[in-house]
DNA sequence: AGTCAATATTTACGCGCGTAAATTATTAAT
DNA sequence: ATTAATAATTTACGCGCGTAAATATTGACT
């Protein structure tokens, strides 16, 4: 580092010796020049510790590097395994993420989309708020934008869907909990706020009929994302009234039954699989945290490393080929059953 | 909305019959105008949905709006929290906060930084990484702007400090284990990589000296911010070698807890205060799950509430004098016990 | 030395907006 | 109606960079 301060790109094609314009085709791509200019673009860039001014870069641009990433909550341990995952792919392929969280607003999802737009972004990778989503605008913005739609679903927005297959997720631990003990009831929020809630209820209803089973749907109140402590609370009436036709209850995901697990716990009611257990719970997405809950929560894994990998791979597929995809597809993966200590 | 896209504020000026220097005046600061143009502009706004572009705003700007807020980790749910509450307060002063975080990664701390700096912000927040940070850069970049430090202390960097008194709350806590029961051993990383980590050894070393206790260091292995998996990898390990000479162990902080409980259960050693109990188990930071864990995480609370809203006002009042502080200031908070179920 | 293609430079303009100075229009007060 | 103060407009330039066209340079080759 020397003492004379670089401004900006001017200042450094003087002090480079080479000229501005030919700066700004090595910062956009350093293999477009010739060695010789490059390698002494590199010896003065250690010399200066120089780079471009991002936003001023991408004002007058045409195509972009840059990749939006937007997912419904940001300190949602789930989405934010899921963005750090799809944000490795975008590395690896030589984009710049840029991840924006909504924290469950629609308002939130509309601004953080604009905002990218001004980024002239590439592409999008974009896990919508679902039902709540302003799937108008959303829309609007896939219009100028490629756009490819993960983890929830609205139906003919963007490019393509990948996702869980929720009906075959829920099927596998249905029948699983209806195997190894009785049937499940299913615990979930009456308005949901995570975008697979109501895919998970259908299949859960239905899958319980396949198998001959009365479905049972504890549908509690509450509202946003503070799915523990609704978990929790709602958890600890229901258990107190002694009311459930059946000891396993199954959650709409793994947050409200970490919440249920506690309650469960406060309650004295033992939850496992054991003999003198009182409770069977299980969850679903497998949570970063459903390893250290008391007992370990049995759930079904989204399998979000693939999840990730094929939104990513759909995504740069459509940069490339800088054409729309001319049919929305849909890949749903399936889910993997875990078993712990809960169920 | 009209059909004509308004692309910038030419065209928004035009199709508003106002000037751009006026219409800009307007984005700047609504009150600027007069108050008839002010309703033609508010007028126009509802009709065209025009707004500034934000990046394109602050290139050429003396000063702005902005508020950076850069936390060490975007995915725990202690900064992500603290991070909301400094959000509401930047909101509530009429600014635009925006929150960044450094992944636990030194270099993601500075990039944070370099790219905030290019929205010129009027001032910034930032709890560093610590220990690992890269002082020196970060100090250049105080240099440059008006930053508060809160949560972690890089001594003599930025105008200010704002954070908890470690000394006191640990010898809060430690006071209540030695009064309840058996004095605790220490748990934590032998190399820690939260920020306040040797901070609190060294309170839990003094507090312990001072009572005229034996300090006993648990220093585990284990890298990163997976500090649940250390605590439960590294707490079944020395859970089961059966050497503690104390049946009580207070964790660097909550996430670590929540492992160890983990690990406790997984080893059917009871948690908690009552006879039959064969560990108390204790944290610090009340991480927002700790009211979940089983039993509920006997902890010590950061009042991140008044560290949240005297970093913003320290901040704020800065800005509005427009000089940087003549005496750097540190302000600590206490902790307040928070008594749960497993100490 | 001469030829040609590949690169580099110069020049000039654009992106969307901020801002300052000079000019003109509006308002409020005399 | 006149005046002074206030606000809006026009004009012109700047921010940091992208990009296109014309021109100049380079380097490998015959």
């Amino acid at each position: 580092m020397s003492d004379s301060k670089i401004r900006n790109m001017d200042d450094f094609a003087s002090v480079s010796g080479i000229s501005r314009p030919t700066i700004s085709k090595y910062f956009n791509d350093a293999g477009s020049v010739r060695k010789s200019t490059r390698e002494r673009i590199e010896k003065a860039l250690e010399r200066y510790d120089y780079q471009p001014n991002f936003y001023a870069m991408n004002q007058n641009r045409r195509l972009t590097k840059n990749v939006g990433i937007v997912i419904p909550y940001m300190s949602d341990p789930f989405f934010a395994e899921i963005a750090r995952n799809v944000e490795d792919h975008v590395i690896a392929a030589g984009f710049r993420p840029i991840v924006l969280g909504s924290q469950g607003n629609p308002e939130q999802e509309i601004e953080n989309l604009n905002n990218l737009r001004l980024l002239k972004p590439a592409g999008v990778l974009l896990a919508p708020l679902g039902r709540m989503s302003d799937s108008e605008r959303i829309a609007a913005f896939c219009a100028d934008v490629p756009t490819v739609l993960f983890d929830a679903n609205i139906e003919n927005v963007g490019e393509a869907f990948i996702g869980s297959d929720n009906e075959q997720s829920i099927a596998l631990i249905v029948e699983y909990l209806c195997r190894t003990g009785e049937p499940p009831a299913f615990f979930e929020m009456r308005k949901p706020t995570n975008p697979n809630a109501l895919k998970r209820r259908n299949a859960y209803v239905r899958s319980m009929e396949r198998s001959g089973h009365e479905p049972h749907l504890i549908q509690v109140e509450g509202e946003g994302w503070d799915f523990e402590e609704i978990g929790f609370r709602e958890g600890s009436r229901v258990l107190a009234d002694r009311t459930l036709p059946t000891n396993t209850i199954l959650c709409s995901n793994d947050r409200l039954a970490i919440g249920l697990l506690s309650a469960a716990y406060q309650l004295g009611l033992a939850v496992g699989l054991g003999e003198n257990c009182a409770l069977r719970i299980a969850g679903h997405d497998d949570h970063p945290f459903s390893r250290y809950t008391c007992p370990t929560l049995t759930t079904v894994s989204q399998d979000y490393t693939s999840i990730a990998k094929k939104s990513a791979e759909t995504l740069f597929s459509l940069i490339e080929t800088e054409q729309r995809a001319q049919s929305r597809e849909t890949t749903l993966f399936d889910g993997r059953l875990v078993m712990r200590g809960s169920a």
